[in-house]
RNA sequence: GCUCCGGUGGUGUAGUCCGGCCAAUCAUUUCGGCCUUUCGAGCCGAAGACUCGGGUUCGAAUCCCGGCCGGAGCACCA
């Protein structure tokens, strides 16, 4: 076209790397966070807001904050503000920052006092039926009207009223059509002791109110939060519009559901305590370390909540899906294996060619990793529900042939087992092997044996049981290795 | 009930802003085939979707209206 002199017109870019669409507005010394309630270790639910928060910072070389809100000591459970950074670096989320809410309370009074002189908060002392009946017919309390002054002298003797006799409300708009908008509570009495704060104060600030404050003070630029925050950020936005701050840009991304799972970390939590579960990294679970422990890749979640993106729309992450793409990542790495369920022991009739050693790499596209070494002499153990009529192949072994409880040798060649179509089974040696228990999905125990090699495995390892499927190591005690199945 | 938000194969996505290059992308899934050795891995191939009805337009997955379906919020939780 050039020799024209025409111009080629690019069309629109498309160039898009995952299915994360760009941030809108700055992308210049951007700061995200991630702000989790410390209820519990991190759920799969938690990654769909650490990881795209991660991933942006990650691109335009930002800042990521991780904040712990810990604002209502009632829903603080202690040892998650050990488990939540921890998950997170499994899951590859590295924060600059750590910043807990419950060391800055000192800060929000000073705002909320600021307001208060603003005329842009009151304190309420209507109890909360007689102002909910108000303010959903539009109706301001007695309280809205009272003076900076009035305001004031309350606010000094709120840490001596009962809890439940007064409220910090903000002033929004009284006439809202979302009644849920209306002056909303920023402050509120609470007394119960809290795991880092005692019961140093009783005056807590109110998410909407800790959050609006924080994020304009640590500068947030973008704020990426579910959709079930919609109408928080309605609320919020009212607090920067009284401070005279700049919004940041909000980003509201759709519910997550998944599959078979539906367990809430309360829900989790009380199972734990009642001994149904074994605990927080129970494979029934879908808490992190639960994923983590059967050997689910970081980077498979990772890589599908980027793929799911930020989009309004609700989305459902399917097992099927997970297991997919964490098999491309796990086929590579694990090694081969040969384990029998159940292990029954035959006797191979007729067979009467002495000792056989066999050679079998430990990953067929992987030479360099080497051999394990099975022998045979007539005799292994093989899985129950393998045992069938028929003529069978001992895997890189004989051919036999299968009739009721009789056990007789057919042939020796792998082309012989080919022609007659036998089916491949794995096999244990009866000498050398080690107890093997496979904890399942659904925390069912798998019981049986592996060959003798799998001794030489590091907790952690992860492997494939041939015919079987994947699984991780996750302990070696005395007598036997425990595995935890991770899919097919 | 009120307020708000969604709807592309079984699932997750791309495309929707700025209508034509979309008989719609990629992954997973399912099915079939292949493989001197996993009938459950691998490799190859195939199947499968624009919620419905109107409208605007030469032309609609894309814009407008309505229906249907789904979700969220309506706390002194986060």
């Amino acid at each position: 076209m050039e020799k024209y002199g025409v111009e080629v017109q690019e069309k629109k870019p498309k160039v898009k790397e995952t299915g994360l669409q760009e941030l809108p507005g700055t992308h210049e010394n951007i700061v995200l966070r991630f702000a989790p309630n410390p209820s519990g270790p991190l759920h799969i639910g938690h990654s769909r807001a650490a990881v795209p928060n991660a991933e942006y910072v990650k691109r335009h070389n930002g800042k990521l904050i991780l904040r712990i809100e810990d604002t209502d000591p009632k829903r603080v459970f202690e040892p998650a503000y050990e488990m939540i950074p921890e998950d997170l670096e499994w899951l590859g989320v590295n924060p600059d920052e750590i910043i807990y809410q419950s060391d800055r309370f000192e800060i929000y009074y000073d705002y909320a006092r600021q307001l208060i002189e603003k005329g842009a908060a009151y304190m309420c002392t209507c109890d909360g039926a007689t102002f909910k009946e108000l303010k959903d017919n539009c109706k301001a309390c007695p309280c809205r009207d009272n003076s900076v002054e009035e305001n004031l002298e309350l606010w000094e003797k709120f840490d001596t009223m009962e809890a439940g006799e007064a409220v910090l409300r903000v002033k929004t708009d009284i006439n809202h059509k979302n009644p849920a908008i209306r002056d909303w509570v920023a402050m509120r009495l609470v007394d119960e002791e809290h795991p880092r704060l005692g019961t140093k104060y009783r005056i807590y600030p109110m998410m909407n109110f800790s959050v609006a404050v924080d994020d304009h003070l640590m500068g947030l630029t973008h704020v990426l939060r579910g959709k079930d925050h919609l109408a928080n950020t309605e609320k919020q936005k009212y607090l920067y519009d009284h401070m005279g701050w700049e919004v940041p840009e909000y980003i509201h991304y759709g519910r997550l559901k998944m599959e078979d799972i539906a367990l809430s970390t309360s829900k989790a939590k009380e199972g734990i305590e009642n001994g149904i579960y074994s605990g927080w990294d129970d494979p029934r679970l879908g808490t992190l370390r639960a994923i983590a422990r059967r050997g689910i890749q970081p980077k498979t979640i990772y890589d599908l909540i980027i793929e799911i993106g930020v989009k309004m729309a609700d989305s459902a992450i399917s097992w099927k899906k997970i297991y997919g793409q964490n098999r491309n990542f796990l086929e590579p790495i694990a090694n081969r294996y040969f384990f029998c369920e159940d292990p029954q022991l035959i006797e191979v009739a007729g067979y009467s060619d002495g000792k056989m050693d066999i050679e079998r790499p430990l990953h067929a596209d992987h030479e360099d990793r080497g051999n394990r070494h099975l022998s045979f002499d007539g005799k292994a153990y093989i899985a129950k529900s393998d045992i069938n009529n028929g003529i069978f192949r001992l895997m890189d072994a004989v051919n036999v042939m299968v009739d009721g409880d009789d056990v007789t040798y057919h042939s020796a060649s792998f082309e012989e087992a080919r022609e007659l179509k036998a089916r491949i089974i794995q096999w244990v040696p009866v000498e050398e092997n080690v107890n093997v228990k496979i904890v399942m999905d659904d925390a069912s125990i798998k019981t049986g044996l592996g060959e003798s090699a799998l001794k030489e495995l590091k907790v952690g390892d992860i492997v494939q049981f041939e015919r079987v499927g994947f699984a991780r190591l996750d302990e070696i005690t005395d007598d036997e290795l425990i595995f935890y199945f991770a899919h097919k």
